[in-house]
DNA sequence: ACTAGTCGACTAGCA
C-alpha cells in the first residue's frame, strides 16, 4: 500500500540521496519491524532496494529513532546480509551525512533538549572570550615552537590589540588592562607545561604509564567524518611517546599521533570534557587511528589520558543519533499542515538550568509550541515558564511559534547532505577532483592561504565558479573538510583558491574540491523573534509595536526636534526635494515610534534616504543605516559620501563597494583605535541587516534606524537592526517584489509577509513618494492600470516625453526596406514599427539599433532563459546590454528595456507561480525610461490574470504580431543580425 | 514547476 509520503518504502528513493555499500556504506531503511528488547531494519544499499538486507538491533540499540526512509550508516559485520548491532559489536549511525559538532554531543550528555535548541538558536554568552585567547596564544605558541615566557607574553599583546578580539572586549565592556590580567594568569602554567611536558606523567593512578608530547602535527585541524556523522575541531593533534609498563620487560615506547584538548577552566576531568577527546578520537579514526586521546589543563598543567572503550563510544553514538533525530524531525504532519514537534523533556535542575543560555528559548518553545502540557506539568517547570515567559500574551507566543515554524518548514531543504564519491557530484557540477598542489602554497594574510591545483581530468563543464565558497578535501574521502576558503580562479587545467589552512604537509594527496552551500545563518533570524520575547525595556517596546501592532504616535510640533541652529541648514537641504518627499522627512522628524515610505518605481528613495540621513545630521540625531544587501547599503553610502556626514561602515571588505572601502572599520582603524575610545565616535553606522552580530551593538544605541528595501525583508531579520534604534524608517514598496520564500506552505501562511507590510495598516504612518523621474508616459500608464491606480504621477515634463534616441535609426529603416524588398518572403514589418521611437510601448506577440549596448537591458523571469538569451548575444555588438532576471532588476533602470515572458504551452500546461505575482509584473514594466519591448505569446499569458490586466490595457497599436519567429532566440538572432 | 541574498565555523565556559 502507498501512501504517498516521502517515508513509504515503495516511494522512490529521493535523487539527492547517495546509498553505497563497503567500508563508508549508506543504507536506506525501507522497514522499521519493533519488538519488545529488539527492532529489525529491512534496508537496502541500492537505489533500486534490491537486493534487500536486515539489521538487528538490540541491548538499547532498539531505542534509535530510527523511521522508513532514514539513511543510516553501519559499522560492524553482517553476515550474509543480516546485520548485528548489540552491547558489544556494532554501531549504527542515524542520518550519518548531517555532521553533528563534538560539543553538541557532550553537551546533550546533560541536557538534550539544550543540545537541540542549540541548534535552532544562537546561544552563548560573551563570557568564553578569555578560553578563546588563551586557545589562540597557546596555538600560537605550539605553532612556533616557542613556549618562552618572553613570547607568550608577546603573543598575549598581540591577541589583546589585535582587531579580532577588540571587538568583543569592547562589547563586553572590559577594558584591556583587565583582559591582559586575566590572560597573564594562564601564561606561566602554559610554559610550565612546555618545558616539563617531556615527564609530564599521565594522572592515571593505576598505572606508570608515562607519556611524552614530541612534536605537535596540527593546530586546530577540521576534522569531518560522514562515517560517523561527526565534525569538530580538534585543538592540538600532538605525536607522542607513550611508555608503558605493561609492554613486557622491555619499555619499547609507542609512538602515536594523538589529539590534545586544551581546557582553560576548572581540572574537573567531567564526563563532558573527557566524552569530547572520546568523539575526537572516534571521528579521526581514518586519519591515525587514535586509541587514546588527552585532555590538558591549562590552568594546572595536568594532562589527562581518556581511553576510549567500545561502551563510551557507543553511547556517545546513541547520543548523537538522539540528538540528529530531533534535529531532522522538528516538524510534522498533521491533517496536512506541518507543526512544529515536541522537544526533548525540560530538565528543571535548578542548578544546571541557572546558567543555561537557552533558558528563555526552552520556556518559549514549551509555552508557544505545546501550551496543553504547560497545565499538567509539575510545580518546577510551572515556576520555571512563569519566571521567563510571564510577561508574555498569547498574541506574543503564537508570533514566536509562528515564524519558528515557517523559518524551520523553509530550512528543511537546505539540510546539507555530504557525497562521498566524486564521480556522482561531479555530474552535478558541485565538485572538481583529482587536483594536484602545483605550486608552493603562497601567505596572503594572516590566516588566507592561496593554493594551486593542477587538474589531471580535464572536465567538460562544472559548477564552481570564482568567488564560490569551497570545501577542500581529499579524494577518497579519508580526510574530509582539510580546509574551507574561496575559489578563486577556476579553468579547465588550474583551479586556484584561498583556504583557512595550509595544505602544503599534504604535497602527495590527490585532492577534491566542493562547493559548500553551507547551511544558511537560520539561527541568527530566529535569535531575533526569541530576543523580541525577552523582558527587557527595549524588546517590550518593539513587541508591542510589531506583534501587538500599537498605533504610533506622532508628536505635533516639529519645533521640539529641530534645533534653532539647524533650521536653516535643513531648509536648505529641503530645498532640492519635491512635495512628497518633503512631508516624509517631516513625518520622520515628527515620529516617536516609526514612519513608512512608500517609494513607487523611480521616485528617487536613494536620493530621499541620503537627504534624510543628512536632515538628521543636521539635527544632531545618530542613525544605523541599513539594509538586507551590502550593495543596497553601499548605493546610498556612495551618495552621502559626497556631503559631510561621517559614517562607518561595517562588513568584510570583499562584499563592500571599492568607493566606500576607506569607510570601514579595518580602514578606519587603520588610523586610530576606533574601540578603545569611548565613547564610540560615530554617529552614523552603516551595515546590512545580518550584520548586527557585530560587538558594537551590544552597548550602542542610535537615535533612528533606516532600513531600505524594506518590502523585500523577512520580518526575523529585519526585526535585527530595530532593537539598537528609539525610532525607525521603513523604506520600500509592497507592491514590488516580496521576500522570497520558496516553501510552498510557509509562503502560503504568510512567510512572504514583510514587517513594511504588515505595519503598513496604520495609515497615519505612512507616506508615499509617488512623483517618479524614470519612465515616460505610456509607461508609466501601465504599472498606474496594473497597480497604483493612477497615483503614479511624472515628476516633469521632460520625464513624461522622453523618448529613446536611435541615432542611426534613419540608416537601418532604409537598410530594412532594401533587406525586405530583397528578400520579400522575410516581412520586417513587424520591425519597422518596434523600432519607432514614437511607439515607446509595443509588445510583440510571439530592434532595436543604434543605441548604446548600456542603454539597454534584457529581462526575462526565468534563469534558464536568460541563459539562452545571453548565448544568443555572445557578440561585441551586445557588451554592455545587461541580461538578469526581473528579480535583480528591482531597484534600476534602464532606456530601453526588452522583456521577454517565456512561456508558451499548451492549452493546459502547468502555469508557474512566477508570472502569477502582481509585485514581480509590476517591477519588470517600470524599468524602462523610454521604451519597452515585451515579447511573448499573448495567448499563453492571458491564463496568468496580472499579465491578462496588462494586455487588456494595450492598445491595438501596442500589439504587435511576429507570427513567423514565435521563439525568443530566434527574435534575439534576428535582432542581432539588424544590429551589426 | 525554480525567483535571491545573507553568512566564518566551531568552540570557548559554567553548574
Amino acid at each position: 500500500m502507498c501512501n504517498k509520503s516521502p517515508f513509504c518504502p515503495c516511494s522512490k528513493v529521493p535523487d539527492h540521496v547517495i546509498l553505497s555499500g563497503g567500508p563508508n556504506n549508506r543504507y536506506w531503511v525501507m522497514d522499521v519491524e519493533e519488538r519488545p528488547g529488539h527492532k529489525t531494519l529491512t534496508m537496502s544499499c541500492s537505489k533500486s532496494l534490491h537486493p534487500t538486507e536486515t539489521c538487528l538491533l538490540k541491548d538499547g540499540w532498539e531505542m534509535t529513532p530510527v523511521r522508513r526512509g532514514d539513511v543510516v550508516h553501519l559499522e560492524g559485520c553482517s553476515d550474509g546480509g543480516s546485520w548485528l548491532v548489540d552491547r558489544e559489536q556494532g554501531f549504527l549511525v542515524l542520518l550519518p551525512d548531517s555532521l553533528i559538532s563534538g560539543t553538541s554531543i557532550s553537551s546533550s550528555i546533560r541536557c538534550m533538549r539544550r543540545a537541540v535548541l542549540g541548534d535552532i538558536f544562537d546561544g552563548g554568552s560573551m563570557q568564553m572570550l578569555n578560553g578563546t585567547m588563551v586557545h589562540e596564544v597557546f596555538q600560537r605558541a605550539a605553532t612556533a615552537k616557542d613556549f618562552s615566557l618572553e613570547k607568550l607574553s608577546k603573543l598575549a599583546d598581540e591577541a589583546l590589540h589585535g582587531p579580532r578580539y577588540l571587538g568583543d572586549m569592547y562589547g563586553l565592556g572590559v577594558s584591556q588592562e583587565e583582559m591582559k590580567q586575566e590572560l597573564h594568569n594562564y601564561l606561566p602554567s602554559l610554559q610550565h607545561w612546555a618545558n616539563d611536558n617531556s615527564r609530564a606523567p599521565s594522572s592515571c593512578q593505576d598505572s606508570a604509564t608515562v607519556v611524552t608530547v614530541t612534536d605537535l602535527a596540527d593546530i586546530e585541524e577540521n576534522v569531518w567524518s560522514p562515517r560517523f556523522g561527526l565534525k569538530g575541531k580538534i585543538d592540538v593533534t600532538a605525536r607522542v611517546r607513550i611508555q608503558s609498563p605493561r609492554n613486557g620487560g622491555h619499555r619499547i615506547p609507542e609512538e602515536k599521533i594523538v589529539p590534545l584538548e586544551l581546557k582553560t577552566g576548572k581540572e574537573s576531568n567531567s564526563i563532558e570534557h573527557r566524552s569530547q577527546v572520546i568523539l575526537y578520537t572516534l571521528m579521526s579514526l581514518e586519519r591515525y587511528n587514535p586509541e587514546t586521546g588527552f585532555l590538558l589543563y591549562l590552568k594546572t598543567g595536568n594532562l589527562h589520558p581518556v581511553v576510549a572503550n567500545h561502551m563510551d563510544r557507543r553511547e556517545l553514538l546513541k547520543l548523537r543519533n538522539t540528538l540528529v533525530h530531533h534535529v531532522h524531525n522538528c516538524v510534522e504532519q498533521e491533517a496536512e499542515r506541518s507543526r512544529l514537534t515536541r522537544l526533548p523533556d525540560i530538565l528543571t535542575n535548578r542548578q544546571t538550568c541557572q546558567y543555561c543560555p537557552q533558558k528563555r528559548n526552552c520556556a518559549l518553545y514549551e509555552r508557544a509550541v505545546d501550551p496543553s502540557s504547560a497545565d499538567v506539568s509539575e510545580d518546577v517547570v510551572q515556576d520555571f515558564l512563569q519566571q521567563e515567559t510571564g510577561h508574555l500574551t498569547l498574541p506574543h507566543l503564537n508570533y514566536f511559534s509562528h515564524w519558528l515554524l515557517l523559518w524551520t518548514l523553509q530550512s528543511i531543504k537546505l539540510l546539507k547532505y555530504l557525497t562521498l564519491t566524486c564521480v556522482s557530484s561531479e555530474k552535478n557540477g558541485s565538485c572538481v577532483g583529482n587536483l594536484q598542489l602545483s605550486d608552493p602554497v603562497t601567505v596572503q594574510s594572516e590566516g588566507v592561504f592561496l593554493h594551486r591545483f593542477q587538474r589531471s581530468s580535464v572536465a567538460s563543464q562544472q559548477g564552481l565558479a570564482s568567488g564560490d565558497r569551497i570545501v577542500v578535501s581529499d579524494q577518497e574521502g579519508r580526510l574530509v573538510g582539510l580546509a574551507t576558503g574561496y575559489l578563486c580562479e577556476v579553468s579547465r587545467k588550474v583551479i586556484s583558491c584561498t583556504l583557512d589552512r595550509d595544505l602544503s604537509k599534504y604535497s602527495d594527496v590527490l585532492f577534491r574540491v566542493d562547493g559548500d552551500e553551507g547551511v544558511v545563518g537560520l539561527s541568527t533570524h530566529l535569535t531575533n523573534v526569541s530576543r523580541l520575547m525577552e523582558s527587557c525595556q527595549d524588546s517590550d517596546r518593539l513587541r508591542e509595536l510589531v506583534v501587538d501592532l500599537r498605533s504610533p504616535e506622532f508628536i505635533s510640533n516639529l519645533s521640539s526636534v529641530l534645533p534653532r541652529e539647524a533650521k536653516d541648514t535643513v531648509a536648505n537641504i529641503l530645498k532640492g526635494l519635491n512635495k512628497p518627499q518633503k512631508q516624509a522627512m517631516k513625518k520622520v522628524l515628527l515620529s516617536k515610534d516609526y514612519t513608512l515610505i512608500v517609494g513607487m518605481p523611480g521616485t528617487g528613495k536613494t536620493t530621499t534616504i541620503c537627504t534624510l540621513v543628512r536632515i538628521l545630521h543636521a539635527c544632531g540625531f545618530s542613525v544605523l543605516l541599513t539594509s538586507y544587501t551590502h550593495s543596497a547599503v553601499d548605493n546610498i553610502l556612495l551618495k552621502l559620501k559626497r556631503f559631510r556626514v561621517g559614517f562607518l561602515r561595517l562588513g568584510q571588505g570583499q562584499k563592500v563597494h571599492p568607493d566606500i572601502l576607506p569607510y570601514t572599520e579595518e580602514s578606519v582603524r587603520k588610523n586610530s583605535c576606533v574601540f578603545s575610545s569611548k565613547p564610540f565616535p560615530f554617529r552614523y553606522l552603516a551595515t546590512t541587516c545580518m550584520g548586527i552580530k557585530h560587538p558594537i551593538f551590544t552597548h550602542r544605541r542610535f537615535d533612528f534606524c533606516i532600513v531600505d528595501e524594506a518590502s523585500q525583508i523577512s520580518q526575523p531579520i529585519c526585526l535585527g537592526p530595530l532593537f539598537y534604534a528609539k525610532r525607525f524608517v521603513l523604506v520600500g514598496d509592497h507592491q514590488q517584489l516580496p521576500p522570497i520564500v520558496q516553501n510552498q506552505e510557509a509562503r502560503s501562511r504568510g512567510m512572504d509577509e514583510s514587517l513594511f507590510k504588515r505595519l503598513e495598516l496604520h495609515k497615519e504612518a505612512v507616506v508615499q513618494l509617488n512623483v517618479q523621474y524614470r519612465m515616460n508616459r505610456q509607461i508609466m500608464s501601465l504599472s498606474n492600470s496594473l497597480m497604483y491606480d493612477g497615483q503614479l504621477e511624472c515628476g516633469s515634463e521632460r520625464t513624461a516625453t522622453a523618448l529613446l534616441t536611435l541615432p542611426f535609426l534613419l540608416t537601418v529603416q532604409s537598410e530594412l526596406n532594401s533587406y525586405s524588398q530583397m528578400q520579400p518572403q522575410h516581412n520586417l514589418s513587424w520591425l519597422q514599427a518596434t523600432l519607432l521611437p514614437s511607439n515607446p510601448v509595443c509588445f510583440l506577440d510571439c530592434s532595436v539599433a543604434g543605441c548604446k549596448p548600456s542603454d539597454v537591458g534584457v529581462i526575462a523571469p526565468y534563469r534558464q532563459q536568460l541563459k539562452r538569451i545571453s548565448a544568443v548575444l555572445q557578440s561585441s555588438a551586445f557588451t554592455g546590454v545587461e541580461v538578469n532576471t526581473v528579480d535583480r532588476y528591482q531597484g534600476r533602470d534602464k532606456s530601453l528595456i526588452v522583456l521577454s515572458f517565456v512561456r508558451s504551452t499548451a492549452e493546459e500546461g502547468n502555469l508557474g507561480e512566477l508570472l502569477k505575482d502582481w509585485r514581480r509584473l509590476n517591477v519588470a514594466i517600470t524599468r524602462a525610461k523610454h521604451k519597452l519591448l515585451m515579447v511573448g505569446s499573448a495567448t499563453t499569458l492571458r491564463r496568468y490574470t496580472p499579465v491578462e490586466k496588462l494586455l487588456n490595457h494595450l492598445q491595438q497599436e501596442n500589439m504587435i504580431s511576429l507570427r513567423n519567429y514565435l521563439d525568443t532566440p530566434k527574435f534575439f538572432l534576428i535582432l542581432r543580425q539588424i544590429i551589426l
